[in-house]
DNA sequence: GCCGGGCTAGTCCGCCCGCACCAGGGGCCG
DNA sequence: CGGCCCCTGGTGCGGGCGGACTAGCCCGGC
């Protein structure tokens, strides 16, 4: 390969973290991060502005979560591949990343040389990339991606309002979804569902 | 200073993080990372067997977290220093750490550097806490015994009614130390309490 | 083509709950 | 003793939210 090098954004909002990534993927060459961004809406910016080939976007930062940033650069026809990178590793939330937009997803768990290798993959258009998933048997969420997402949110302690606007939906629309999750969890409070998504690993510190 | 480096044994589940610390410790000098673990009860070992000078203990890590290995070496006269490693910056928690026997605490946002003087600070047995405390100093004083218990319970779903019921008090009282413990964690709503009390590990389960 | 399910949005009702405010009793400490 | 904090209980008000509907649009499958 008389390789350009395969150019990535990182997106996470700790340093170290951005660092030792850094290091892990230019260590084997071919690979070359060429912006670092604390947070989704400088993610964003830096993706807009640098157009690089992959983007590393962790799902947990402030301001403005990974599936958010994925969200924007949906439409987006110049957008890169997106590698979603979480502390967590939850087969619910996997599905509306990839609806999403995500090309792929690993766990911040994974050795340094692995999150290299599925960068790479993710560059060369193998779709779907994943950790391997501990599959508990696929009823874990009997959630649509919608509903899922509404209930991350209300998770995080948002109100019906802010969840719309964050969704970009009505807030009826908002309790049209909670009442769908409140009926398919059997729970009838937002402590409950709160409870639930946290029990459930919907939320995850961290 | 003609120096042994300082010694430092870093636990932290997520390899590209650890990575990332040893480079941030090491690049500057006077600190060696003599051992990596990525769960409590390792980090423990490694603790026993190789006596570092400081432990950079993350809290949230799978079978063992944080503030359990600090408890566990509370007795311990030969234990390291712990300078405890968190993604989340809340005043209650750091109390609960520093009770069990933490001698620092920073955040997982902070710079590189940041992190290093503050092992280094942990070696020369300064201070507690290297990062902002949120919000007023004197809420650093945590939720009162009641307060604990309303939220506990809150945390699990209850509500108001049967919050009152479980403790034996009217549902008046229980609504207003709920109000104290809005005010002293800085939230306006149930969602966002609930969500506060799983974060910092009021609630347990996983 | 028809049907089912997901996403969207709206309405109406009733109540839980957040909020402000007040007040008495008990324990601790200067 | 006087002051302070915690725990307890109460009232009234307003708003957020859960519950039960209806309904249009779009998509994929039979």
């Amino acid at each position: 390969m008389p390789d350009a090098p395969v150019t990535v954004v990182v997106a996470d909002d700790h340093p170290v973290f951005r660092a030792g990534i850094r290091d892990a993927l230019e260590k084997g060459g071919h690979v070359e991060v060429v912006g670092e961004a604390a947070d989704g809406a400088e993610a964003l910016k830096l993706v807009r502005r640098l157009r690089p080939d992959v983007l590393l976007l962790d799902m947990n930062m402030p301001e403005m979560p990974g599936p958010e940033v994925a969200q924007a650069l949906r439409e987006d026809p110049e957008a890169p591949r997106i590698l979603a990178l979480s502390a967590y590793n939850d087969s619910a939330y996997i599905h509306g990343l990839l609806d999403a937009g995500a090309a792929g997803y690993i766990t911040k768990d994974q050795h340094p040389t692995a999150v290299r290798e599925a960068v790479l993959a993710v560059h060369r258009g193998e779709g779907r990339w994943f950790v391997p998933i501990p599959r508990k048997p696929e009823m874990l969420s009997p959630l649509t991606g919608r509903e899922h997402e509404v209930l991350v949110l209300m998770a995080r302690g948002l109100d019906n309002a802010t969840i719309g606007e964050r969704l970009r939906i009505a807030e009826n629309t908002v309790r049209n979804h909670l009442a769908a999750v409140y009926a398919k969890l059997d729970v009838s409070s937002a402590r409950e569902a709160v409870a639930w998504a946290w029990e459930n690993g919907l939320a995850k510190a961290q």
